[in-house]
DNA sequence: TCAAATCCCTAGTAAATCAGTCGGAATATC
DNA sequence: GATATTCCGACTGATTTACTAGGGATTTGA
């Protein structure tokens, strides 16, 4: 279970794309500086983004990214995921043999962890995340 | 945002403790053994633990762990986090600087994630935990 | 009394991961 | 054909991770 840069910038990065509105093409350099980034860290992230076929990149003067469905249609869970990040708790990736090849005790409480995660994380569309900017949801952290 | 094998095993180890009953003294080689794990690196585990106030020492000849409070008063989230584990998956540890002193178009998304997995492991305790083992829960990964 | 058992503390290390740079090739447009 | 852009792979310095190693402090029990 971890949560790189990578894949912040991920869903920064195609937030910032489906807010230019759906089918729009921009150039990574533009999504370079409206985010801050270098375009040649961008490169890299959008890489896998493409593999996994959730944009598409045209090339040549005039060409870029975009989105290859709409930003309704894509959770959040789908671009972590295509960063590599799989939310997964579990020291076994699921396959339940943390333990000596049978599944270790705390493997079903993992387990659950997980499926808690990636359902909040599929339940999130790309365009909710893109259309929240600028909101003023405050959310605080309570004591354990 | 990341769980590591140190926070599996801190639950699992207090897990085990909390098995041999409220109260019960257990010193860390049967818990390594329980658990697969050398003493050595299970001593560094329990360190933070003991930090945080979740188990004490007991030195000499006889001596061991036992958990300062009832298992059912312990939640898990208070033990990943004496480990150094947040769940934070701000890019600014909560602090909404992370975009030049300003917070990024994404912060108020991954503060809810990190709230919303928080709360789960708030809920959960470590009796909750101790007692699941065995048992026969399934739950499966969806496709994004 | 003293040896053994146990917690406690610090340092070290090999491997992996991460964030990011760099250089250049392929391709499309003007 | 010049230029803008995506595509591709190698590289690197810093950090983190999962341990091991060794020794000191403290309590018990023979």
């Amino acid at each position: 279970m971890k949560l790189t840069t990578r894949g912040r910038y991920a869903v920064s990065a195609l937030a910032e794309l489906a807010r230019r509105g759906d089918g729009a093409c921009v150039c990574l350099a533009d999504i370079a500086q409206a985010q801050g980034l270098s375009t040649a860290y961008l490169e890299q992230v959008f890489q896998p983004l493409r593999s996994a076929g959730l944009v598409c990149g045209a090339r040549g003067r005039g060409g870029g990214y975009t989105l290859c469905r709409s930003a309704a249609d894509i959770s959040v869970l789908s671009i972590v995921e295509a960063m590599g990040e799989t939310f997964d708790a579990t020291a076994c990736a699921g396959r339940a043999d943390c333990r000596d090849g049978e599944q270790c005790d705390t493997h079903d409480f993992w387990l659950g962890l997980s499926e808690h995660v990636r359902g909040y994380l599929r339940d999130k569309s790309l365009a909710d995340v893109a259309l929240a900017k600028g909101g003023t949801q405050v959310i605080q952290f309570e004591a354990a």
